[in-house]
DNA sequence: CTATACGCATATAGTTTCTATACTCATCAA
DNA sequence: TTGATGAGTATAGAAACTATATGCGTATAG
């Protein structure tokens, strides 16, 4: 079976399962390929998933039957809805999207940070190849008002949610710290590394939230947030790098108190609190 | 050229670009073609893109040239990161990602709601047909304890960065509102609608927040946010959604204030306050 | 300095996949 | 009833691909 084929299959599957239905003109458009072929590929799905489909003559379209059972994809409501995120973006990841009845998204419009190309190619090929290089940098730091040249030696990439940083062996500081790379302009030097990866002890180390249900939550209420989250025993375990612990405890709205504090916002609070509080001030120091 | 061949050029523009060379190997294990299928295809990406490919034959790879121009490819560092970003996260989109010397990514780890397929699919499928369903739903609301069976007519779907809403019309409120996926147990009942999506007004009226780099950073800081946030005379327009105002407030953390207030972790602020504050309390009355 | 291994390129013959075209059938809407 | 549309099938021919084999250049081990 080559590659193209079970593609084709698969985008069977995920039209029948996700929207609904497709026809020959629906494999046409995505692949290009002829009608006769068209018609080959789903007589052939069928062969291969006995029952899935039936043909609604009058909406004139391939259906999934009652007893679909999907054998080429990924069934997950997570992979449809990050496929479907992915294609509300601002750019196309892949070309050619698999959805075509897409519902209306609304999107978060995370004000799209700029990420130079050449940067980003340059700290990945400075990760590969275990070395350092130095970055143009502009510090939100206050002592460093104006952008400077730093020596770095990058290992890793990370994400908060709204941007993304570099982690990194700063040669000035002497320590691994994180660098967003949209404040990062340009790029240049190659040479030695200042450390390895595996000495980056706050990425290497992970901390493991407890998490619980909100107290002040109904018991049902606080049934639904157990099962939501697949907790056992009232009880559930995130895993964190330290070195993100500090991004997890912003993300979650964990550190906002006061008159701020909304319990209904906050589904579920940290259930071994000194010690996540003692991890997060050793990361950060 | 058919779309496998299309694929396969792609494919290598992708790893010569991103991963700093590929060879026939690559070819094969990806698409799972011969030996000479893949040097066809390196010497086809040849003739499409001249001077794109030098062979290191101390490597043994295909790298890119220094006038490397990708002709298949959306070259953007946004495209590549959110290519790892799907790879990273919990479950695999597509099958089989382009990613081999991927670097090491830390991601936030959203605790992950489990989202029922059933219902995700029941859900598309009345957006689809513009018609109600009724939902076994968890409000987090003080004044329902228990899961009930409510009647609504979806018509989209939100994120707000940390979970998955369907923006839809409730019977019961008669008005439109959010309902969180994976408080939603169950459906049943297809029936007429409640309401259109042209009558959702906070849904298809926006509001432009205007950001400005935060006064109190220094002038090199705010031009590196400026630059940043693609703003033109320091002044960057961001189109919301009204009814999502309130999570785009929350997830920038401007409603932070008092003693958790940290400029430099907040790099841009509201210029249009007033009437902000306005459309928001409005979009939640 | 050989010997060996590895990866690329190319050639040939044969197979599979696909297109283009043409024709038939069923359903629906006018 | 008629025309439009979409499905299925048949055929010939083109394109893509495999399997196999050969030769070349470079790196690495002995």
């Amino acid at each position: 079976m080559r590659w193209g084929i079970e593609k084709r299959l698969e985008f069977i599957e995920f039209r029948v399962f996700w929207e609904g239905g497709i026809n020959r003109a629906d494999i046409i458009d995505q692949f290009g390929v002829s009608v006769p072929q068209a018609s080959i590929d789903l007589s052939q799905y069928e062969n291969r998933a006995p029952g899935n489909l039936q043909y609604d003559k009058s909406a004139k379209r391939y259906q999934a039957s009652g007893k679909f059972k999907p054998i080429f994809l990924n069934a997950s409501a997570s992979a449809y809805l990050s496929h479907l995120k992915s294609t509300a973006g601002p750019c196309e990841v892949f070309s050619g999207s698999w959805l075509a009845t897409a519902p209306s998204v609304g999107e978060m419009p995370i004000p799209q940070r700029r990420i130079s190309v050449d940067v980003l190619r340059a700290t990945l090929a400075a990760i590969r190849g275990t070395q350092s290089l130095e970055i143009y940098y502009q510090s939100m730091n206050v002592n460093r008002p104006n952008p400077q040249w730093r020596r770095i030696t990058p290992h890793a990439l990370g994400n908060d949610g709204l941007r993304w940083h570099v982690r990194a062996f700063c040669h000035i500081d002497k320590k691994f710290k994180d660098f967003v790379l949209s404040r990062c302009t340009s790029t240049r030097e190659f040479c030695e590394p200042g450390a390895l990866p595996k000495d980056d002890y706050f990425w290497n180390e992970w901390f493991i939230v407890h998490l619980t249900p909100n107290p002040v939550l109904s018991k049902s209420q606080q049934n639904v947030i157990a099962q939501d989250y697949e907790m056992h025993d009232g009880h559930a375990e995130v895993h964190v790098r330290k070195a993100l612990l500090y991004y997890f405890h912003k993300r979650m709205r964990l550190d906002v108190t006061g008159d701020l504090y909304n319990p209904h916002e906050v589904p579920v609070v940290i259930a071994n609190n000194a010690t996540f509080d003692k991890a997060l001030s050793e990361a950060m120091a």
